[in-house]
DNA sequence: CCGCTACGGGG
DNA sequence: GGGTACGTAGCGG
């Protein structure tokens, strides 16, 4: 017997039948991969009434080379459907759950059919779901065990599944990829290499140099250099192979690389074949036993909405999250380096820290990507890139099998696209922010509203109008549609689990020190469940949903502003100036004598109103802010945005809807945006942040600035040929092939915009051929640092002319004297 | 207004 | 693996 940490799981087809490999660590992290042969592969046909019998002889008929596998046998079960509806079903095993929709298709037309079900599950989920075992849980293990080189088999005889939560030694390994573009060919120079127990620390490359750190590992060429990454990974036998964006960069790359040098794709002591799972516009890097974990994706699908940093990069994230940022260094500086090897130390200290960072962030993550593991039932490669939708579903998914309810089906591509044609429901109340800039600002946040909406008023998909008479009481504000309250829903009944669960932790947590390690892990554990509930609202829209119901998204809607109104009723007859609302938040003003006073009113406040508000909905207070400028967003249909900045009380500033950080802005205008937010928050000086704005300008004028920040970046995404809009950046592209620079797909075009007659287009030159005479003036006045600038002076009565207006604020004053 | 094209992260 | 994100913004016509 061998008590084991299930961390990633596959399957085989050996002789047309499927072998699970669960790939598994001991407390002392030794691997292991049990083999598990006990599951036959299935799934569901729902015969129309009386014709449960006919169906069965006639699937059990069917030729097998047909359908090119064996039709083991067909058993007739019960399983519950709708609101509670008990139904005779068909479970049909199959021997190669590769040709389920083969056999699927065989049939579902047939007559005598009203529904097939659970044929889109995949064999690894389906062994996770049945066998009840969640990733990153323990199992007791009995088999006939044989030793393999850096790992044992376990050929299972019983498996069976924990509830206690175990310590285990996990190896992380993070790395980080730098390359350069050379002649026409993109070219990796160094791969750094950290690992959490300290024991790996590297930067690989292959250019020698005097003096170079003793963690730097010289190879002779660039498939040296994969091969030896390779090599590393044989070695440490790492657990989680973790980089940030290296689904999107490194390993998309590596790729390439990898097919250049036809290196062996065959990695690790289980020889996993390095394989890219397609997965919408970037593919997913995975090798089964050692799990690859693309950090970015997790921040960015997430984390992101938590997070204050307005940008996912690396730098920003890590500074926010583990106080620590990257060593500074520009991609001109990295190929200035390589090319003359002069401060190639430099280059590696700053391909190590990037390592660093992943490393530390992985400590802080990966224990959170585990507990959504356990929670949804999903192992970490998959819960790790998951949005919240899948997330929920797969919880979902889970729920279903155990309460011996069918899993509905997802929708096909048609019915989503019937699905996304529906016209859409009204959405969470928006109060116009009051455009301006305020001071000690009282902020309120009713995040859970919608958990709690969908538990307190029944709200799932069959719930709804379920025809009884009495349930009509239940309906929601401004619709027809009612919840029954007579059943409880499938969604309902396992989300209200989540939520006492979190309040029943949250209790917990209380009583242990915050340092501690249990802390820790709980305070994860309750994180998982804040995300799975906060996401089922969003979820009844997901136009993929298995559970889709538009309607229960738009109930619990209405019901979210029936509430928030009530609120802000409440709030301004005790004598309150609402500034802004937006779903579930509430931005308010008061006289009081000082801070303390205007916070003890809040918290006031925030206690008559739960004492009135109905079961688990409450109000949170966030606190006091210093000062605010709140901005509606102009060309918006249906009402304005979160568009606002906030100055806390430590200083920090939160900026949330202020866009201007994308490259396809120059770096001038960004910079601009920045500074007029910053001084109108920490001076509150609008007047010197038009001052900086024309001075801007003025430069601009004088043509002072630097080329380089007036540079806008394009991606090329598709060969030249192939366009048929001719944007600026593709024309900046066919001028410098005219150059002899040859342009290949998915190079970034940096261009400049100079003076002259024609389109935007034909006036887009390469950067490298343009200098400080050239560039157009007007265009960089009116098409980038005004619309950055006014984005955040707009709203304050600022307009073009008051910007361009020569003297107006100046002469003022200097009218009045300074 | 519509249709097309691009954005993100990474070097 | 029966799913190739995803929601939003700018430009040109």
């Amino acid at each position: 017997m061998r008590k084991l940490m299930v961390y990633d799981i596959d399957y085989d087809i050996e002789n047309e039948t499927p072998v699970i490999k669960i790939f598994c660590l001991d407390k002392d992290g030794n691997l292991f991969l049990v083999k598990d042969y006990s599951l036959i592969p299935y799934f569901y046909v729902l015969p129309k009434k009386g014709m449960e019998d006919r169906l069965k002889e006639m699937i059990e008929k069917i030729d097998e080379k047909k359908v090119k596998t064996k039709i083991l046998r067909v058993e007739k079960v019960e399983k519950i459907i709708g609101l509670n509806e008990k139904r005779i079903f068909l479970k049909i095993f199959v021997q190669n759950p590769r040709k389920i929709s083969k056999v699927r298709d065989e049939i579902k037309e047939w007559e005598e059919v009203e529904e097939t079900y659970e044929y889109t599950i995949n064999f690894y989920k389906r062994y996770l779901i049945d066998r009840k075992i969640s990733p990153m849980s323990l199992i007791l293990v009995d088999g006939e065990e044989k030793e393999k080189i850096g790992y044992i088999e376990i050929k299972a005889n019983k498996i069976e599944v924990l509830k206690e939560i175990d310590e285990f030694k996990l190896r992380i390994l993070a790395f980080d990829t730098e390359w350069v573009e050379e002649k026409n060919d993109e070219r990796i120079i160094m791969i750094s290499l950290v690992s959490n127990d300290g024991k790996i620390k590297k930067v690989l490359t292959f250019k020698d140099w005097k003096d170079k750190p003793n963690y730097v590992e010289v190879l002779k060429n660039e498939r040296d250099l994969i091969l030896r990454f390779f090599e590393i990974l044989k070695e440490y036998k790492p657990h989680f192979l973790v980089g940030y964006n290296s689904d999107g960069f490194d390993f998309a790359r590596l790729k390439r690389k990898i097919e250049k040098y036809k290196i062996r794709k065959e990695v690790g002591v289980f020889k996993s074949e390095l394989k890219f799972v397609r997965r919408g516009r970037v593919s997913a890097a995975q090798i089964k036993g050692i799990v690859h974990i693309d950090l970015f994706i997790f921040v960015n699908h997430i984390l992101a909405p938590t997070l204050k940093s307005e940008v996912l990069t690396l730098d920003e994230v890590a500074k926010e999250l583990i106080g620590e940022g990257k060593k500074e260094m520009e991609y001109k500086d990295m190929i200035e380096i390589w090319s003359t090897e002069k401060g190639l130390t430099k280059l590696a200290e700053y391909n190590l820290q990037d390592s660093i960072l992943t490393i530390k962030l992985a400590n802080l993550l990966l224990p959170q990507i585990f507990e959504i593991s356990r929670l949804v039932g999903e192992i970490p490669f998959d819960s790790s890139r998951y949005t919240y939708s899948q997330l929920v579903e797969s919880y979902l998914v889970r729920r279903a099998f155990e309460e011996n309810r069918i899993i509905l089906n997802p929708p096909k591509q048609e019915e989503k696209e019937i699905r996304m044609m529906r016209l859409p429901y009204k959405g969470a109340i928006v109060i116009e922010p009051k455009e301006g800039i305020y001071s000690n600002i009282l902020v309120w946040d009713f995040r859970s509203l919608y958990p709690s909406i969908i538990v307190t008023h029944n709200i799932s998909p069959e719930t709804l109008n379920c025809g009884h008479e009495e349930c009509k009481k239940n309906q929601a504000p401004e619709t027809k549609n009612y919840f029954c309250t007579k059943i409880e829903g499938f969604i309902p009944r396992n989300l209200k689990k989540l939520i006492e669960l979190r309040y029943q932790i949250k209790k917990e947590l209380k009583e242990i020190p915050k340092e501690s390690i249990e802390y820790k892990s709980l305070y994860n554990r309750q994180y998982a469940l804040k995300i799975i509930s906060n996401a089922t609202y969003g979820y009844f829209g997901f136009v993929g949903a298995r559970w889709y119901k538009a309607e229960c998204g738009e109930a619990a809607a209405a019901w979210g502003r029936f509430y928030i109104k009530k609120v802000i009723e409440e709030a301004k007859k005790k004598g309150f100036e609402i500034i802004y609302g937006d779903t579930d938040s509430l931005f308010a003003r008061i006289e009081a004598k000082n801070e303390k006073e205007l916070e003890e009113i809040g918290r006031k406040f925030t206690e008559e109103i739960n004492s009135k508000l109905p079961g688990i909905i409450e109000l949170e207070f966030r606190g006091l802010f210093k000062r605010g400028i709140f901005v509606s967003k102009e060309r918006e249909k249906g009402g304005a945005k979160k568009r606002y900045a906030l100055l806390a009380k430590d200083g920090s500033i939160e900026i949330r809807g202020f866009e201007t950080v994308r490259r396809d802005w120059c770096e001038l205008a960004k910079q601009i945006q920045r500074k007029v937010l910053e001084i109108i928050l920490k001076e509150g000086n609008e007047k010197k942040a038009v001052e900086v704005v024309r001075e801007t300008i003025e430069k601009l004028k004088k043509r002072e600035v630097d080329i380089d920040d007036l540079v806008i970046y394009e991606q090329l995404t598709r060969p030249l040929e192939e366009y048929e809009q001719i944007g600026p950046h593709v024309k900046a592209a066919k001028r410098l092939m005219e150059g002899g620079i040859s342009i290949v797909e998915g190079m970034l075009i940096g261009y400049v915009i100079v003076k002259g007659s024609g389109s935007i287009s034909d006036r887009a030159i390469p950067a490298q051929f343009v200098s400080k005479e050239d560039y157009d003036t007007d265009y960089y006045i009116h098409h980038q640092i005004l619309p950055a600038a006014l984005r955040v002076l707009k709203g304050l009565g600022y307009t073009e002319g008051d910007i361009l207006g020569k003297g107006k604020v100046k002469s003022l004053e200097s009218f009045f004297g300074k």
